[in-house]
RNA sequence: GGCCGGUUGGUGAAGUGGCUUAACACACCGCCCUUUCACGGCGGCAUUCAUGGAUUCGAAUUCCAUACCGGUCACCA
């Protein structure tokens, strides 16, 4: 029986390759534009690796003027949560990955959902087969389980492997006599590697890379019919024309099959880009490890959501992470948005990228600064609406108000940067809102300072006037302060610092206190403007206790 | 255990043989500015690049060992 015939008794109604070789012609692409894709499987969200994943890959595609598209990998079927895939593509709209073609808006190169393609795999399981490529296995998995142990026990290397792979050597006429008997099998590569030969492969982002050669013969189809990863991938990618695969470096050590993969099904091979994973210090063990989904509720995407981080803020940091001279080049082009900035794989991380939720902050402060008032009120608005209802009732309540106080050295050229969540408006101001002021027991318990208060009574008893303008308003403070007791020169200050009560700015801390009920707050004389005399009055009593 | 990677200040990281007495950012500290808070500016913060050897006139950068950390070894992707 030549491999010929063999193929097709495996495979009778299956089309001929070269159907789908022509059918999904060539991209007629500009020279370097980068048709990549992002591959989830359907578990109903996206996790920050994909979206990191997909960040890089919507950036190289759009900047080199190629394509993005979406492909499902759906071939376990154990794992499929129903509606999964719209949870992702929601997720990934969300975050701004949006893609040229794809499972659910069409292309030419579909069906994009794997488990859709089953004819289209076979085809190639068949072409495989024909070429002494791919042999049928009957080993059940508890024979192969068994075969483990034994390499286990006497440490030789684990897989189907030499004399392991005892299917392998099955002649054809054995195995067309099992199939007609009805044993259950399923298909694996005929490996031609030699484990003791090394090879080399560029990755665009790891660099040269050396490996061993593959020699295990992976299994290519299941027994449910659907391919393995390994194939589908080869496969897809070959007909989708994919120039580069950007995945997750989990994936580095399975790259000896996908290269052993191409060359035996005789496709070029696209360009991998494998990413560092993004990591943690783990708070146990104090090792740097990868984010953990089930150890790490960071990793969901919803965990941002639900902390009022922005998306907008969110890319940034994935920005400064993809390439660590973004955030210079950020620096200078303020104006500009990371969109613009040209990414290389070059400049990508290659151990491990830690995802430190303190950058994150700092990153989305100066995301926020950059904001009109009225962009963060409204987003503020739409946040609280559904994470703190009642929070939401005073911002609307408030809604002028709490635009003025936002405003507030807010458009200038070098803006306040205080506030880096939507929790944070709330964290910040509350001292602003009277019905949160006022549910306290006692607004200052965590005043400890002592403070000369019977000087705060007597400034606002006969030095504050509202209707001062800020120099006015500040210039009097410094007159009343020095007639008071306290410093208005730094230097005599510091040189005889027990001469005085204290400086100005002491003074002015007093106020603050009083009416913020904190040392720190956006500008004095706006929010003392903001509470208007009446409620300044009412809060110095509460005080002056 | 096999295979493959990684290891640069408190933190993230630039840097691939001489321009490095190691960039930049975050954090921290000090000074300065607007005599308020912030914003900002300036300066300090690794004589040293996991450890030990080797190559070289010269190494964070090349090579070899060792240690530690990570990834991976499925009919999961």
């Amino acid at each position: 029986m030549t491999d010929r015939e063999f193929a097709d008794f495996l495979f009778p109604d299956v089309k001929d390759i070269s159907y789908y070789e022509e059918k999904y012609a060539p991209r007629n692409l500009k020279e370097g534009a980068i048709v990549t894709r992002c591959a989830p499987s359907p578990t109903g969200f996206v996790h920050m690796g994909s979206l990191y994943q997909g960040f890089i890959a919507k950036q190289m595609a759009r900047q080199t003027g190629g394509v993005l598209f979406l492909r499902i990998e759906d071939t376990d079927q154990k794992r499929e949560v129903e509606n999964g895939v719209d949870g992702i593509v929601k997720d990934f709209m969300e975050y701004g990955i949006t893609f040229d073609e794809g499972y659910g808006m069409g292309g030419n190169y579909g069906p994009y959902l794997q488990s859709e393609r089953g004819e289209i795999y076979k085809a190639y399981v068949k072409y495989l087969v024909s070429k002494g490529y791919a042999y049928p296995c009957f080993c059940s998995p508890e024979e192969i389980d068994e075969n483990r142990k034994i390499q286990e026990a006497t440490k030789e290397r684990i897989g189907y492997y030499g004399r392991w792979s005892t299917c392998r050597n099955l002649t054809k006429e054995e195995a067309v006599e099992r199939i007609k008997k009805g044993d259950p099998y399923i298909m694996r590569l005929k490996s031609q590697g030699d484990f003791n030969k090394k090879h080399f492969y560029h990755d665009a982002i790891k660099g040269d890379l050396e490996y061993p050669e593959n020699d295990l013969d992976h299994v290519i189809l299941k027994s449910d019919g659907l391919p393995t990863y390994h194939f589908a991938h080869a496969v897809d990618d070959h007909l989708m024309h994919t120039t580069h695969v950007i995945r997750g470096d989990e994936w580095v050590s399975s790259l000896p099959v996908h290269l052993e993969l191409f060359h035996l099904l005789g496709f070029e091979t696209p360009q991998y880009a494998h990413i560092a994973p993004l990591t943690k210090k783990d708070e146990e063990t104090g090792n740097i490890r990868k984010l953990s989904k089930r150890k790490d509720p960071e990793l969901a995407v919803s965990y941002y959501h639900e902390a009022g981080i922005p998306v907008g803020a969110v890319n940034l940091f994935l920005a400064t992470i993809a390439n660590s001279s973004f955030e210079e080049w950020y620096l200078q082009n303020q104006d500009k948005s990371y969109e613009d900035f040209t990414f290389t794989f070059d400049k990508m991380p290659i151990g491990g990228s830690l995802f430190d939720l303190e950058k994150l902050e700092s990153v989305s402060k100066i995301y926020f600064s950059k904001l009109s008032a009225k962009q963060v009120y409204e987003e503020t608005l739409d946040y609280t609406k559904e994470y703190d209802p009642s929070f939401s009732k005073l911002l609307e309540k408030y809604k002028d108000y709490t635009i003025a106080l936002l405003n507030i050295e807010r458009e200038i050229e070098r803006p306040r940067k205080d506030i880096g969540s939507y929790k944070d408006v709330k964290k910040e101001f509350w001292y602003m809102y009277d019905e949160l002021f006022n549910e306290k027991d006692n607004p200052y318990e965590e005043v400890t300072k002592d403070y000369a208060k019977e000087d705060l009574k007597a400034y606002f008893e006969t030095v504050y006037d509202e209707k001062d303008d800020q120099e006015t308003w500040f210039s009097k403070i410094k007159d009343f302060a020095s007639s008071h007791g306290y410093a208005v020169n730094r230097k005599e200050y510091k040189e005889n610092p027990e001469s005085f009560k204290g400086q100005v700015s002491d003074f002015c801390e007093m106020i603050r206190v009083m009416a913020t009920t904190k040392t720190i707050s956006p500008n004095l004389y706006d929010i003392l403007q903001l509470l208007g005399k009446e409620r300044l009055m009412q809060r110095l009593n509460l005080f002056l206790k």
